[in-house]
DNA sequence: GCCACAAGTGAATCCCGAG
DNA sequence: GCTCGGGATTCACTTGTGG
């Protein structure tokens, strides 16, 4: 490593990435999860994914300290026991998905009522930073068979940041794609995994609670970029890792149950990763290779001393040879005079100001567009 | 009383019921709705409703697209210092939530990410029994202006019994006749509060959070009978007994800001029958099933990388893993696309688009077509 | 009166890289 | 850490205005 590099690192407090070898790339590790994730460097995954047990019964993990038998007059205290159990369990594996976190990377919990409350509860206090909360709404749930409740249609999803200040991943373009041009929202209506797609052997479930692979899709989708790497606790029968391979990103689960791992291997072997044209998204204007509106004085798409007008023609400016604008005693950039005559703290240059072109009066960043079209590789 | 029925009070350990007229029905406390609960007496009241500040934790101020500003809820009330201070307030509210309710009754709770897993854990920790989290879906939720996140477009209710033994109150009949012979489900699509029914004085609205009637309405149908007593700890505006009072349901409030206390009295004095679109609104059937083409591709109906042509093939294009589709060096929705192929202003994507299926050249809009029939409920 | 269009708004944890 | 400044970013619905 160059000096220069090094001296950058250590000023940023950036520690060196974990060499991907270093990793257990593809591999379902067996045993406890919280075993299994100490066994793992810090801050050497991108997205954590995890689907805990949702019932307070958790066998070996959960039993009292000190064995003791749990009498059933004393149910109620069994019950805050239960809690703080289940509490204890939750700390551990959210505090170690903590530290294998990259800085930048975000974790997914998915849970019901019976214990999404307390996960995300713990998860604020270890100092994760909630961004959303999101509804699957089944489309095919089943039904309350005595009607004595609501038909539990749903469960939530929490997605959170390592901190309040941290950057995260979230591919806006493409969810705004995926969901025909308008915004993703924090309901998200997919069918429950069933068909071909649910693991069966002898006629049985091979998993109880399988997740469709459409739920993991659009949750790597959204927040992980192609080659991140994506670590699920519990793996059960791996639909983290058939869609991780699918969208080329690379994954790490962990996995007790021997039934389980067996059945996840074969599945993943199975699934087909897609092509490279495939897996482009739309991408953000944030990311699109930017274009300086200077750039189109001197390439000629716009020329020095072109009149630009709001789209009301309330405002008129006069292009400048720096690209600069000028609008009477004052001047500035599009960005700058664009809100200095509006008297607002800022404004988009770009879709402020207008020309006529092909006897339309169309924005400038329209020009922008046909400029990036011509100069696309 | 009858010997025979004191005996079975004292073997049932319920305490003969409070006499009406010792209650505030009807009446708004004066005060801090923790020092206003402490004046009722123990298992008085058949439901509690709450909508405790949220504790949003907001930065600085946010500007829409066009540069207007957001209004955003900065009262004090939402202030919390920590969220152990939060805690504290919640465990306190709840305990005396809990004690005025009937050994019968429920709790109902309202809340977003910022605060409602604090409130579902503790209010396990203190003995309720979570019987059901509602989503209240919003049909026209504010927008993520910034392209940061998911669209926030729910809010999460908590019904919970007293213990989880206790008997409560669940009109089954009437939730499925209200939803069009089906179950209800745990997710409610309801308009946001706004236009006649949300409150305004000079133009303001009068209470930055007031909650839709039809949402309380379907509350208490589904978890009250007529004639119960139904207390509001965080009554604003007056949502809850401006309700209660249409459907002959008793009341009690706590409020400490005079503007809001006098604007509910108003209100539930003159008792507005509910307008004709709000009882369409909590009537009508589920919204139509929309389906996004990027559904069909993340619950594996159209795989990424599928060539899709027009009827006549003189245009083919291909499926990336976002819905988007891109031909040549031109990219864009299934909408955007076909317009920009055809030079036209707009095209159906769903019926411009084909791809073989069983051997046979059909519209995108066929496969749509049976993803609703395969995922119908 | 009606239609077309513009303007306003709702519980919101809402930018980010360069220097 | 900080500041500075370029420039990216909205959906459904209601109300008001002008013709």
């Amino acid at each position: 490593m160059s000096q220069v590099l090094l001296k950058e690192r250590i000023r940023l407090r950036t520690p060196a990435p974990i060499p991907r070898e270093l990793l257990p790339l593809g591999q379902i590790l067996d045993g406890d999860c919280i075993e299994a994730m100490r066994s793992l460097p810090d801050a050497c995954v991108d997205m954590v994914f995890a689907d805990p047990p949702y019932n307070l019964q958790l066998g070996g993990d959960l039993a009292r300290p000190d064995g003791s038998h749990v009498d059933a007059v004393t149910q109620a205290w069994d019950k805050f026991d239960s809690f703080a159990a289940y509490d204890r369990f939750t700390r551990e594996w959210l505090t170690e998905a903590r530290r294998v976190l990259k800085p930048d990377g975000s974790l997914w919990v998915i849970g019901s009522y019976h214990n999404i409350f307390r996960v995300g509860a713990m998860l604020q206090d270890i100092g994760f930073w909630i961004l959303n909360d999101i509804v699957w709404r089944k489309a095919n749930p089943m039904p309350n068979f005595k009607g004595t409740r609501f038909t539990n249609a749903h469960e939530t999803l929490i997605w959170a940041s390592t901190g309040e200040k941290a950057k995260y991943t979230f591919n806006y373009r493409a969810m705004k794609t995926l969901n025909d041009e308008l915004q993703m929202r924090s309901d998200w209506v997919l069918p429950i995994c069933g068909g071909p797609e649910r693991l069966r052997k002898d006629g049985h479930k091979v998993h109880p609670t399988q997740k469709p692979e459409a739920l993991l899709y659009r949750v790597m989708l959204a927040t992980t970029e192609k080659g991140d790497v994506v670590l699920d606790p519990f793996f059960g029968t791996g639909t983290t890792g058939a869609v991780a391979k699918r969208l080329g990103r690379e994954w790490i689960g962990c996995e007790r149950d021997g039934t389980y791992r067996e059945a996840a291997r074969e599945r993943i072997e199975m699934a087909l990763p897609l092509d490279e044209s495939a897996l482009k998204t739309m991408q953000s204007k944030r990311t699109a290779p930017k274009v300086a509106f200077g750039t189109l004085i001197e390439t000629g798409w716009i020329a020095p001393g072109t009149v630009l007008t709001d789209r009301k023609g309330r405002h008129t400016a006069s292009v400048r040879a720096d690209g600069s604008l000028v609008s009477g005693t004052q001047g500035g950039s599009i960005h700058g005079l664009g809100a200095a005559l509006q008297g607002a703290p800022s404004c988009n240059g770009w879709t402020f100001w207008h020309l006529q072109h092909e006897g339309e009066l169309k924005p400038i960043d329209a020009i922008r567009q046909l400029y990036l079209l011509a100069t696309e590789p």
